[in-house]
DNA sequence: TTGACCCAAGTGGTCCGACCACATCCATGG
DNA sequence: CCATGGATGTGGTCGGACCACTTGGGTCAA
């Protein structure tokens, strides 16, 4: 045995840069770093962990990808918030890599949270939050710019999330129904005139969260889904 | 030579290691890169985006976090399988990280998740695979060692979530069930006598599934993780 | 011939030092 | 009192050096 490490009883595991995201991830989990907070200088830690500024900094660049950290040139380097969509960002790299079987198999998961969430939102929804909602359906029916449909289609499904209470479930959905997925989707889908279609549905969601129909709105909100994910089965099987 | 940028008309957006990450996303989500190929060496990759080498290791190093890369020491660096598994385990640091109210809406999302995996389980399930869920439960239930029974219950959920047939939401589960998730729950819960009543849930999922029926399997499993959830949700109150 | 062994080249991992770009704070001067 | 400008500190980028490990081919003995 040649004792590569000091007494302090740390298994050398993995390269210095892992560890160090380890140590990190932990000192939040343990809650000595608060949400927002301000971490000392890379330099700083660095030297505390003993290691380079440059493994330092590719472990401080990794939990930045995660939301997890957020680095603000010349000030310093904080915590996120922490709050669900900071740290469900990533999910969209999910859906925009996912290819064939792998993508059907995200829109059944989203086909699940989905309908659930458009049920409690009937239940739940403002008149406030309602009218956002139609805010979107009828800015959505006033124009032809498909680049246009697509972003009030997105704020659609996204306040009705919103209005299910579950901010969590609403920033996976956000990610399964990332710009490019949804982009990939509509390409080649209107030719066939389900773009009318989709209108109706969107209709139909509408009226069962005005009319505070739970069991409409999961009903109304899985077929609208479900559409979308016969027709990706269909392409994938040709 | 000034010349900032040639007329190739990208704007440069952001930092070098960001343009990085997303030319490598890009090049994957776009087939110029197939799942297991291997890339140029570090130094080819930074020379041919004219970054640093630096640079271009934090963007690899971020890519491999999210698990779209693999780095093999002294081999080189490969492009994962992009599996389920590969992409989503970052969904455990979510897990890890979460705090109070967040960690009972991710509770939420899993058993509207767990509850639809078991009844398509139910359905879909095998005998080979319903012996290997009958044998985490007996394993389960034949010690009192708490890491063990936490080990085989994971075990059981999952392959629960395997036999339904959808690889993707199987791995979502997974995550959300994330080890130091789990262990926190257990911390404190057994005290209250629970522990029978875990088993006894257990066993009525168990049973379901053995009929091969999908709503009975559906409630016991909301009925399971509803009820940690519930639970927590009292803690979190307190 | 065949097999085990060893070494050299290639690759990722780590470290260092320098400089740049940007944000912030404070002394200065109106 | 407020606006201004510079000094300071911070993250961002770069280049080079060396280390640790894998790989493959060549050597040498059986």
């Amino acid at each position: 045995m040649d004792e590569p490490r000091q007494g302090g009883g740390a298994a050398p595991k993995g390269t210095v840069t892992q560890r160090a995201i380890e140590r990190i991830k932990a000192m939040i989990g343990e809650g000595l770093l608060e949400p927002g907070q301000r971490l000392p200088t890379e330099r700083d830690l660095a030297a505390q962990l003993g290691i380079s500024r440059s493994s330092m900094r590719e472990a401080i660049r990794a939990l930045t990808v995660l939301g997890v950290l957020e680095a603000r040139h010349g000030s310093g380097i904080y915590v996120t918030q922490l709050q669900a969509g900071d740290l469900l960002e990533t999910f969209g790299v999910v859906a925009d890599l996912s290819r064939g079987p792998r993508l059907v198999e995200l829109l059944e998961v989203r086909r699940i949270l989905e309908s659930t969430a458009t049920a409690l939102a009937a239940a739940r929804i403002t008149p406030a939050q309602l009218a956002v909602v139609e805010g979107h359906l009828a800015a959505m029916n006033a124009t032809e710019d498909p680049e246009e449909i697509l972003a009030h289609d997105l704020a659609f499904h996204r306040a009705i999330a919103e209005a299910a209470g579950n901010e969590t479930m609403a920033a996976i959905l956000e990610g399964l129904s990332s710009r490019t997925f949804r982009a990939r989707v509509w390409r080649g889908y209107r030719e066939e005139g389900a773009f009318d279609r989709t209108r109706r549905e969107h209709a139909a969601i509408h009226r069962a969260l005005a009319a505070h129909d739970p069991e409409a709105a999961r009903a109304a909100a899985a077929a609208h889904v479900g559409e979308v994910e016969e027709w990706l089965r269909a392409q994938v099987g040709s």
